[in-house]
DNA sequence: TTAGGGTTAG
C-alpha cells in the first residue's frame, strides 16, 4: 500500500514536472502560478524533490518573472540548492535585464562553496556580455581557465560570444584556433562575429569553410546579405539553403531574416519571405512572425501594408499593437495613433512601449496637448514610470512647439539622470527657437558629460555663428580643425533593380554618374524654375553631415548643397525607374532643410511619390508637399 | 532501477 502511494506521488511530481516544463516553454506565466498554488498544499514540493522545484524555478525563469524565481530559490534552505538552482536564477537575472544581480550571485555561488560547472560558465558569459563591458568577462574568462573549463566547447562557445559583444573579435578568434574539439555553434559564434566586425566578405570565407551548417548559420550569412543590400545574393543563398540543403524557414529565421529586411529597407526580400511564410505555415503564420512583418513593411515605408497585415490577424499581443503604432508613428499619423490606442486598451494592456510610441507619434504630428497630457498621466492613469525614452520624446514634443522652459523644467524634474538624446533634443529646439542662452547652458552639460564628441562643440559653434558671434565661432572651429574631426558621413540608398546603390554628398563613384549629375543640373533648372531657392544657411543647424561648408563662397555651397547625398539618390531613382513610380530612398541621417524644400518640389514637378526614412522617421512627398507637413 | 535539470549561435 505505502510503496502504491509512494508510486503514485512521484508520477503526479512528474506529470507536474512535465506541465511546468510546458508553462516554460509557452511563457505561460498565469497557468504557471495557478498549477504551483494547487500544488503547494500536496506535499509534493519538498526540499528532496530537485526535479520537481527547479522545474517550478525554471518556469518563472523562463517566463521573465524574477521576483517569483527569487522567492522559489530562497525558499530552499541553502544546505538544498545545488548547481542547477543556482545557474537557473543566474540566468534569469541575466535575460531579464539585471546582468550584475546574475554575476554577484555567481559570487556568491563561489563563496557558497556550490560545484561550479560548464552551464553554470555559460550563463556567467552571458551575463558579463550583457554588461557590454569586457571587463567582467575577461575576469570570467580567467576564472573558467582557472577552474579547468578551457576545453568545455559549451563554456569556449559562450566566451566567445561574450568577446564578439563586446567587440573583441581578435580574442574570439584566438580561442576559436586553439580549441581542440569545436560544434556547430562554435563555427556560427565565429561566424556571427566576422560578421559584425569584419563584414559580410570575410564571413562568406569563413561560411565557405564550415564543415557543416545548421539553419542559424545560413540565417546569419543570409541576413548579413540582406543587411549590406546584396539582394541577389541573399536570394542565391535563400535556394541554396532551401532547395539544395532541404532545409526549412522556421518562425525564428523568419523573424530574423524581416528584421535584417527591416533595417536596411529590402522589401523585395521581406515580400518573398511573407508569401513563403503565407505558403508553409498551414494554419495562421505566428504572431511573432505577423509582428516582425509588420515591422518590415512599416520600416520599408509600405504602411499600408503593415495595416494590411495587423487587421488580418486573428490575435495580436501588446508587441504586434506597439508594432503597428510605432509604424504610423514614424509615418506621423498622430491621429490614427491615437485612434487605435482607444481600441488597442481594449484588447490588450499597453506597456511602456506603447507610450514611447504614443509620445513620438504626438511629437512626430505636433499634437502637443495630447502627447502632454499622455505624459502627464502616464503613472496616475497607467501605472508606468515615465523612462528616458519617454523623457526624449516628451522633451522633444515640448521642444519644437516651443515650450522651452516646460522641456527644460521636465529635465530637471526626472528621476533618472538626463542622457545625451534628452538633452540633445532640447538643444535642437534651443536652435530652431534661437534660445542662445539655454542652448549654450545645454552644449556645457553635454560637453561636460562626453568631451571626447566634438558634435557638440560644432552646434556650439553654429549656434554662435547664427546669432552673429562670429569670433566665438571660429575660435571653436580652430580648436576642431586642430582635432581632426570628422563626422559621420550622411549616406543616401535606393534599391533599383533589387540592388541597393548607395551615395554619399559629391561623390562620383556610381557606374551612371555622369547621367546622374545631368539629371541632377536638369532637375536643379527645373526646380528653381518651380521655385526653389537653396537654403545654404540651414546647413548650420541641420544636423546633416552632407559636407562642410566653412570658408566657402556662396555659389560653391549651393554646388555642395545641390550634390547632397538624398539629391543624388533621387535623380538616379529618376532616371532608373518607372515614371510615375513612387522612390523610396533611405539615409541615415536626418535630412536637411533644404534638401526637404527641394524634395517638395520635385514630387510636384516630376509628379512623382518620394518617400524617405531619415533617421527620426518618414517624410512621404506628393504634388509639392510632404506628409510632415513640415513639422519634424 | 537510473538518469534526468540549468546553457551558448539567428
Amino acid at each position: 500500500m505505502i510503496w502504491q502511494t509512494e508510486c503514485t506521488l512521484s508520477l503526479l511530481a512528474r506529470h507536474y514536472r512535465t506541465l511546468f516544463r510546458t508553462c516554460a516553454r509557452y511563457s505561460a506565466l498565469d497557468v504557471g502560478k495557478k498549477l504551483h498554488a494547487s500544488i503547494v498544499t500536496t506535499g509534493l514540493v519538498t526540499c528532496q524533490n530537485t526535479f520537481l522545484r527547479n522545474a517550478i524555478l525554471h518556469m518563472y525563469a523562463a517566463c521573465g518573472s524574477v521576483l517569483y524565481a527569487r522567492k522559489v530559490f530562497d525558499e530552499i534552505p541553502l544546505s538544498y540548492k545545488d548547481t542547477v538552482d543556482w545557474t537557473t536564477l543566474m540566468g534569469c537575472y541575466a535575460h531579464g535585464g539585471f546582468p550584475l544581480d546574475g554575476l554577484n550571485l555567481f559570487v556568491h555561488m563561489k563563496k557558497s562553496d556550490v560545484l561550479i560547472d560548464e552551464y553554470t560558465m555559460v550563463v556567467v558569459f552571458l551575463a558579463s556580455a550583457k554588461m557590454g563591458c569586457e571587463q567582467f568577462g575577461v575576469q570570467g574568462h580567467g576564472c573558467m581557465v582557472k577552474m579547468g573549463f578551457s576545453s568545455s566547447i559549451k563554456a569556449c562557445n559562450a566566451v566567445m560570444d561574450m568577446y564578439v559583444k563586446c567587440g573583441l573579435i581578435d580574442k574570439t578568434r584566438r580561442i576559436f584556433s586553439e580549441m581542440g574539439e569545436k560544434s556547430i555553434v562554435s563555427w556560427t559564434v565565429v561566424l556571427g562575429g566576422v560578421v559584425k566586425w569584419e563584414g559580410f566578405e570575410n564571413a562568406r570565407l569563413l561560411f565557405d569553410k564550415m564543415p557543416e551548417r545548421n539553419e542559424v548559420a545560413w540565417t546569419v550569412m543570409i541576413a548579413a546579405y540582406i543587411e549590406n543590400g546584396l539582394t541577389k545574393e541573399a536570394f542565391g543563398l535563400l535556394r541554396e539553403m532551401l532547395f539544395e540543403s532541404g532545409f526549412e524557414l522556421n518562425f525564428v529565421t523568419l523573424s530574423s531574416l524581416l528584421s535584417a529586411c527591416a533595417q536596411s529597407g529590402n522589401v523585395l526580400v521581406g515580400k518573398w519571405v511573407h508569401v513563403y511564410a503565407l505558403k508553409m505555415i498551414e494554419h495562421e503564420i505566428d504572431i511573432v512572425v505577423a509582428t516582425t512583418l509588420i515591422n518590415m513593411y512599416a520600416k520599408c515605408g509600405r504602411i499600408d501594408d503593415a495595416f494590411r497585415v495587423f487587421l488580418v490577424m486573428p490575435r495580436r499581443n501588446v508587441i504586434t499593437w506597439n508594432a503597428m503604432l510605432s509604424g504610423l508613428a514614424m509615418q506621423g499619423k498622430g491621429d490614427m495613433v491615437l485612434d487605435l490606442f482607444g481600441q488597442m486598451i481594449r484588447e490588450v494592456k499597453p506597456d511602456d512601449v506603447t507610450f514611447t510610441a504614443i509620445l513620438s507619434a504626438c511629437s512626430h504630428s505636433g499634437l502637443v496637448d495630447q502627447g502632454r497630457h499622455f505624459f502627464y498621466s502616464l503613472e496616475s492613469t497607467y501605472g508606468i514610470k515615465p523612462s528616458i525614452e519617454h523623457y526624449s520624446c516628451v522633451v522633444d514634443l515640448l521642444g519644437r512647439a516651443g515650450y522651452l522652459e516646460e522641456a527644460e523644467s521636465i529635465i530637471r524634474g526626472m528621476t533618472i539622470p538626463p542622457n545625451e538624446v534628452v538633452l540633445g533634443s532640447l538643444l535642437g529646439s534651443c536652435s530652431v527657437h534661437k534660445n542662445l542662452e539655454l542652448g549654450e547652458c545645454l552644449i556645457k552639460e553635454l560637453v561636460q558629460m562626453y568631451p571626447d564628441n566634438t558634435k557638440y562643440h560644432v552646434l556650439l559653434s553654429n549656434m554662435y555663428s547664427l546669432a552673429g558671434k562670429n569670433d566665438k565661432a571660429n575660435s571653436i572651429r580652430v580648436v576642431l580643425r586642430s582635432r581632426g574631426v570628422r563626422k559621420v558621413p550622411g549616406i543616401s540608398s535606393i534599391y533599383v533593380g533589387g540592388q541597393i546603390h548607395c551615395f554619399s554628398a559629391g561623390d562620383k563613384l556610381h557606374l551612371q554618374s555622369q547621367e546622374i549629375y545631368m539629371m541632377l543640373d536638369e532637375m536643379i533648372r527645373k526646380i528653381r524654375l518651380a521655385g526653389y531657392a537653396p537654403d545654404t544657411a540651414c546647413q548650420k543647424f541641420s544636423g546633416s553631415n552632407d559636407g562642410d561648408y566653412y570658408g566657402y563662397g556662396q555659389e560653391e555651397k549651393e554646388q555642395a548643397l545641390f550634390s547632397h547625398s538624398e539629391k543624388l539618390a533621387v535623380c538616379f531613382g529618376l532616371i532608373s525607374t518607372q515614371a510615375g513610380m513612387p522612390i523610396y530612398i533611405f539615409k541615415n541621417l536626418r535630412i536637411c532643410q533644404d534638401c526637404h524644400s527641394a524634395m517638395k518640389i520635385v514630387s510636384k514637378v516630376y509628379n512623382r511619390e518620394i518617400v524617405i526614412r531619415d533617421r527620426n522617421r518618414f517624410h512621404r512627398f506628393k504634388l509639392g508637399s510632404c506628409s510632415c507637413f513640415d513639422y519634424w
